[in-house]
This record gives structure tokens, C-alpha cells and sequence, in this order.
DNA sequence: CACGTATTTTTGTCAGACAATCTGACACGT
DNA sequence: ACGTGTCAGATTGTCTGACAAAAATACGTG
């Protein structure tokens, strides 16, 4: 529609702080595996590296901690976080209580969110197919999951199964390293939204309960292995 | 025991940094009504009052950002969260999740968290018959709500709850300043715990799905008044 | 080797300053 | 009157430098 449109609502530019880019790559470096988890990240040493100032690393840092990439104790500095078992076990168990609420709202739920949960699945088996990079499966394969928890409709579960998923993703940095993920399981993923499409809702809701177990238990054995 | 306790497990010192004390006085300026909904809160003016330097009021709204009872638009401030309409409707489908799966759980749950849920509930109505302040009475009331996450037991899940609850207060605390709400809502709580009891979990997660809508219309409702 | 003390490192907090940005008002030209 | 350009004031974002308090470490002494 050329001529005068009124509304440019589909304009925006980018609007980063410095603090914001300085999280942003903090956040890839730990992702990236150039810092270990467990790391002391001493506040002076970031300032120069990153080139910014000291209060600039503090605010970042403490969004970090906020996010869960990284724990602080008082007048000790923060430390990358080390994923441990009770944590991945609590994770998962929040996740299936998010994932599994939007699984049954499935029926109820929005025409949109229906759609973007099939968009992520294909995106996710089409990155399958491609032979993507583990990092990008990992990012597509929990886009989906988290794409569930969308079926709720409340932006606040969908904000914290995405805390949630970060912190998974932490702790997947520290094995998919180790031991490539096979991620054979797109054809698991499929089964799920076909079950949901079938309108069988409560056999979904059960094969999501074994498919998060089943991850959970995966990432266990990895972390112990390390 | 007297004598040579070895172990001093129940002692310890408050360890609160500035920061946390300035954010601490902040939260209770705006659930005491001191601060209205909406008003912008000034770093320099901050920092004169509450006597402390302009980087400790930043990190102290920061924290209130982060619970979401504060909004910052960027380069414009920080003011205090003003609630809509849509967000009160959000957090309580966001409660019906997460308290609603601790109620399905309660028959596996274990027996520590079943009885805290009975300890909320009876402090509880116990300050409805002794006639507390209306203060008292929210959190004690909401301290229940969270008690039913935790049959989930997890710890996020718990955390996540509290962040709503977090938001609730301080919509209550525009609307309780109004019209002091009832609070003959014991009975009801009695009654879902009673279902609990009983093994009807279905029926009691039904009940709380109401006893949530109610509780969220009454409070959009005197939103809209004010 | 155990113990208490000094040194060093690091964080927590402060003060002051400057640049970037937003807001609002005012002047200007059409 | 309307829209545009410009400017001053206010406020945030960021930097520099500094100091006190706490923890970690090294050291000396018994």
C-alpha cells in the first residue's frame, strides 16, 4: 500500500545499552564454552577486556545472575553457574508443569499459537534435515518447547519457561561438547503435535511427561560423565 | 543442650548489603501507598532521600524492575508499574498453572509440604478471626496460594509464584486503600484444602480455577473504579 | 605443624563529571 | 494555523577515580 500510510508500526530501530551488549557477549562466551562454568568473573579483568567501565560489567553481571547464567555470593563476586543434578531435575520438573498446562489448553488455544508451535517444528526438523550446527538444533529444538508453553496464552509463563530454558541451555554447553546430542528426535517432537492434532490431549500430555524424563535423565548421565 | 553445642545451625546475621536495604525501603514505600502507581522514580531525588549514592538507587530499581514493580523505558526512567487489566488477567491464568498443578499433586507430594499448606491456612484464618490489618491478612493470604505450588516441589516453580504473588500486591494495594476487600474468603480456602483431603483433586482443582476467576474480577473490578 | 597476624585482592559504595537523549517551549517559514 | 528547526533544561547512561570492608592469601612465630 504505497502513499501515506499513517502508522509505522512496523518500524524500529535498534535501541541497545552498553550494558546490554556487554551481557550479550558474556552470555555467548560462556555459551561458546570460552569460559568454564564455575569461573570467577572478576569484575576489573571484564572492564578491560570488554573495554567498558566498571559499574558497566557490575549491571551486566547482574543481569546474568538474575538470568541464572551465573551465581553471586556476597562480597565474593560471581561465579559462572555450575549446572547440578537437583537442578536440571527441578528444571525439568517446572517444564513439564508449563509445557504440559499449554498441551492441554491446546484444543482452547489460540489459531496463532497452534501456528507458531508448527512453525517451530519445522524449523526444528528442517535444521534436522540440513545437518545444522548442534548449537542451532539446540536453539530451535527449545524454541519448540518453549512455542508450548505459548499455547497457555499468558506472556508470563511463556517469559519464565524461557528463564527456564536458559538455564537448560547451560548446562547442555557443558556436555554437547562433550557428547553431540544425537537430536534424533525431531520424529519424537512430531508425534507430539500429531497426538495433539488427533485431539488426543491427555496421551500428549503423558508422552511430554516421558519425552522431558527421558531428557532429563539424558543430560544426568552426560553432566556425571564430566 | 547445654554445654558445648558443636553445631550453631540456628544462628546467623542479617548480611544485607545496602542495595538490598535501599530496594527493601522502596517496596515498602510503594505497598504502603507512599508512592503511587505511575509516578516516576528519580535517581538524584532518590539518592538524597534514602541517603545513599545515585549507582546504589540504579541497582536497587534495577532489583525492582526485575519483580516487576517498577517499568523502565530506556534513557526515560523508571516509574512505578501501574496495573492493567491484561496483567492481572495474565498472572492469575499464570497462578491457575502453577497452583493448580500443586493441587493435582497433592497425593504424591510429600508429607512436609502438605502440612505447610495446612500451616498457611490455618495462620491464615486465624488472622481473619483475630482481625488483622488488611496488610496482614494479603499476605497471609497469598503466602497459602504459594504454599499449593510448592506440593510441586520445585523450587523454580515456587520462586515463579512468589513473582506473581509479587504483582498481585501491588495491585491489591491500589484497590485495598479503596474498598478494603472483604476477606471472608477463609471459608473458601478451608473448602479446597478440605477436597484436597478428601482425594477429590479434580474437584478442588476445579474449585481453585473458580476461586481464582472470582478473585480476579473482584480486583479488575476495583481497578476500574478507581 | 598449628596458630594468629599482616598483606593483598576483590568487592561494595561513594563522589563527581561528561555525553547522549528526551522533553518542552519558542521562533520561523509556508 | 500547521509543521519544522532550534535551543535550554532535565534526566539517564556511562566513565573515572577513590576508599572502606571483607575475604583470600602469605607470612612469621610458637
Amino acid at each position: 500500500m504505497p502513499g501515506a500510510p499513517t502508522s509505522f508500526a512496523t518500524l524500529h530501530v535498534e535501541h541497545s545499552s552498553t550494558v546490554d551488549r556487554a551481557a550479550a557477549e558474556l552470555r555467548r562466551a560462556i555459551f561458546d564454552g570460552e569460559i568454564e562454568s564455575g569461573t570467577p568473573l572478576r569484575e576489573l579483568a571484564l572492564a578491560e577486556s570488554l573495554g567498558v567501565s566498571r559499574p558497566t560489567v557490575r549491571e551486566a553481571l547482574g543481569m546474568l545472575v538474575a538470568e541464572g547464567l551465573a551465581t553471586r555470593q556476597p562480597n565474593r563476586g560471581v561465579n559462572v553457574a555450575a549446572p547440578e543434578a537437583s537442578s536440571v531435575r527441578d528444571v525439568c520438573r517446572a517444564r513439564f508443569v508449563l509445557e504440559g498446562a499449554g498441551v492441554l489448553r491446546w484444543a482452547e488455544a489460540d489459531q496463532v499459537d497452534r501456528d507458531h508451535v508448527r512453525t517451530c517444528l519445522r524449523d526444528y526438523t528442517d535444521s534436522v534435515i540440513a545437518g545444522a550446527s548442534y548449537q542451532e538444533l539446540n536453539q530451535r529444538h527449545l524454541a519448540f518447547h518453549v512455542s508450548l508453553v505459548g499455547l497457555t496464552q499468558s506472556a508470563r509463563l511463556v517469559s519464565m519457561a524461557e528463564l527456564l530454558v536458559v538455564e537448560l541451555k547451560l548446562a547442555l554447553a557443558q556436555v554437547d561438547r562433550l557428547r553431540r546430542n544425537a537430536h534424533d528426535q525431531a520424529d519424537s517432537h512430531t508425534a507430539l503435535v500429531t497426538l495433539m492434532e488427533d485431539g488426543d490431549l491427555e496421551g500428549a500430555h503423558e508422552f511430554l511427561r516421558e519425552h522431558l524424563a527421558e531428557a532429563a535423565d539424558a543430560i544426568l548421565n552426560a553432566l556425571q560423565v564430566s
